[in-house]
DNA sequence: TTATAAACAGGATGATCACCCTGTTTTTGG
DNA sequence: CCAAAAACAGGGTGATCATCCTGTTTATAA
């Protein structure tokens, strides 16, 4: 029952935002009660907050951090995650936008919890990144680039992308930040 | 008064977003009734729609489209702009964010109208430097630069640092971008 | 001046919102 | 088997929201 509401709260902040969508909506699309949506989730920041802890965060984990942890270099991680979600989207007919981005510009402002758990998620995936550039240093590769750096430009040129991608409703820019990504 | 209540509503989308400005604030903050508020915009998407159209399309103009057209070229032109911009965050303490990419994330998918004016001011900017990209090119430089590309991933650089320097409260993502687009 | 419309004022309205409260059912530990 | 707590139902509540409506003032034009 738990599951189901962040399954149904999860999905209604990625189309629709936070303050779009209302308890109403959730006891509807995940056919709750409301004293059921309550005894789980006391308030609505409640909730939200374990959307970003346990879905969100998840997300990043599983989309990016985990991909480039297991690719043969950072740059081969960063390109094959890029090009992975230009395909899905490409075959999705649709663009519904990164959610720790939607979340991130709606909430971070709106309250310190929400900030800080949003910024931890962003740290922790350019982290990633990083560590893998240091990694490939170890073995001789990637002498010019400070990690830092690039993880930034990885994690800013997606974000912003997919930005683009859901304003246009076009997976586009990700290709073309991948090509220019790839000069870097 | 108009003027008045663009100015404070562009000023409450940009701080706390459209769906957390309610008409009462905006008419609290411009000092106007709700009739002068309803005579002038007859809906809230009327409002934002000319907050789109008239105060943020000019902003980006503004920040971006002018100075990297005056620039002496593309890649100077967006350096100076992230200079610029990281410099005004540092000496101002706070971050919020920029205006386009956080009313484009809200609304994009809210509403075809407000996808299509936010899509357009996109495209502008990318525009504008693709096509700075192509004067430079014109005289010879950046013979290897795909215009498109590179505009992509600056816009997209910007504004996926832009996020995550509001998330942190601090504009390093900024400089980190910059530094990392140096060598793009 | 005067007719006409635009600009403005401010209370009213119905819908919706997050949240609460009183019970009932289900689970669980001793 | 039995208390005690957790899980769940579902109607209720005050606040807030965008919008509307009836007037009044101000600008405009002939």
């Amino acid at each position: 029952m738990r599951c189901k509401v962040l399954d149904a709260a999860e999905a209604a902040f990625q189309a629709r935002g936070y303050h779009a969508t209302s308890f109403g909506d959730l006891m509807t699309v995940a056919g709750v009660s409301g004293g059921a949506l309550h005894h789980h989730f006391p308030t609505k920041k409640a909730l939200a907050l374990a959307v970003i802890e346990e879905r969100v965060a998840a997300a990043v984990e599983a989309t990016w951090i985990a991909p480039v942890k297991a690719a043969v270099s950072a740059r081969e991680g960063v390109r094959a995650v890029f090009e992975a979600v230009a395909t899905e989207l490409e075959q999705q007919g649709f663009v519904r936008g990164c959610p720790l981005n939607n979340l991130a510009h709606e909430l971070s402002l709106a309250d310190p919890d929400f900030r800080a758990a949003l910024a931890g998620i962003f740290a922790a995936w350019r982290k990633a990144i990083a560590d893998k550039i240091k990694a490939d240093q170890q073995e001789g590769r990637e002498q010019g680039t400070d990690p830092q750096h690039f993880a930034a430009l990885a994690v800013a040129g997606y974000s912003g992308a997919m930005s683009m991608a859901k304003t246009a409703q076009d997976p586009g820019p990700l290709r073309d930040c991948l090509a220019a990504l790839g000069q870097a």
